[in-house]
DNA sequence: ATATTAATCAAACGTCCGTTTGAATCAGGT
DNA sequence: ACCTGATTCAAACGGACGTTTGATTAATAT
């Protein structure tokens, strides 16, 4: 691994657990295995590696499983749609102590010009498929905007475990971790589905 | 204004534009018109400073109506429940663009020690009432586990208007706003209220 | 082997920040 | 008027930070 590699991720590190302002440049090449200079060096200055570390988070954010889409079953909008839930969930709360997830996680709380790219390259696809599953699953009957709030109102239970993750380890017990994908995305599905039962709904095969 | 209240309003803005660390306490105390040493006489250091910042700007977050409590009603605490997340919803979006808004955003992407005390004065005290309805709706049948599961799943689709603001405006419209609180609170208690269809459910007045 | 470029290094520079100091000023009571 | 405690102030302290420097080493081409 190059000494710039290793800056690199190093710096996707530090960045992910103390923010762009919080994060030195000195722990970066401490844990880098690098001198000071290094950063100055290789990239232009602090600002420039933190703009190349998000570029590269955000490639590296959907390795992993493949999104079920609705294109991989036509005629089973339902279980896909839960296939994808369940997906979403377990991505989530498998990247919420990562550094890729936390890096994301400032740049909703703190938009920097890299969100923009983000929200159109890596975000843009998922929330679109999640709308084709959801109007699948109705049949058609619903409206865009009724559509769009049902997905948010989706990727909200779901988001809540990685944005509020800070808070809700600080309330009361019982908390939930990744092991606790399952169990959460099972409820949120079955909660999903119920909200179809007075629309058309596809039943499965 | 006493120079106390002077600096803790003043370092609301400044702590909403810059967060803790990007926030100085100089540019506090310039926009107060106080000296530099004010802050550390009147609140023992910046830490303390932010600590008294972020539960100043929690109990001020939203358009100050009082929270619906079961006790209010507690013979109806499924229209106690209804009102309690149409309260919250219209809190959240009311503080979206504010710097209390964004305060608790940045604390929870970047949580500092102060978050401890905000978890256990501010927040517990509001996640707990919900708990209580909800507990009180599904007529008492419900578990812990579950019960903070359904809390967690209405709070993160009140939240994701929240949190995820940024995020949603750079995604294909429709958008939501303040004026589309009723919406969003009325589908939030429809899917909620539905949920407890196969349990024991207040049917209200 | 030599010259040329790239990369690494220890050390230092200059700046900004939170905090402290100790004197000056103000307010209220006696 | 005098004392006492609370508050304000200019100034400085000490540390951490990003960045620069200039020498030193490694790599590459001729």
């Amino acid at each position: 691994m190059s000494t710039r590699e290793g800056i690199l991720n190093a710096a996707m590190s530090v960045f992910g657990e103390h923010g762009f302002l919080g994060g030195t440049v000195r722990d970066i090449c401490d844990r880098a295995g690098a001198n000071v200079a290094a950063v100055n060096y290789h990239f232009h200055d602090k600002a420039s590696l933190y703009a190349e570390v998000l570029q590269h988070a955000y490639r590296n954010a959907g390795s992993g499983e493949p999104m079920p889409t609705l294109a991989d079953a036509p005629d089973q909008p339902a279980t896909q749609l839960g296939a994808w839930i369940a997906w979403y969930v377990r991505r989530l709360l498998h990247s919420g102590g990562t550094d890729v997830g936390r890096l994301m996680a400032r740049e909703m709380a703190e938009p920097t010009d890299a969100l923009d790219d983000l929200a159109k390259g890596a975000v843009q696809p998922v929330f679109s498929e999640l709308g084709r599953l959801m109007d699948a699953v109705s049949g058609g009957t619903l409206e865009d905007r009724e559509i769009k709030l049902r997905c948010i109102a989706v990727i909200g239970q779901c988001l809540v475990f990685h944005t509020g993750r800070a808070m809700l380890e600080r309330l009361d017990p019982p908390h939930f971790g990744s092991e606790d994908a399952d169990e959460i995305s099972s409820g949120i599905i079955l909660w999903t589905m119920r909200s179809f039962d007075s629309s058309n709904v596809d039943s499965g095969p």
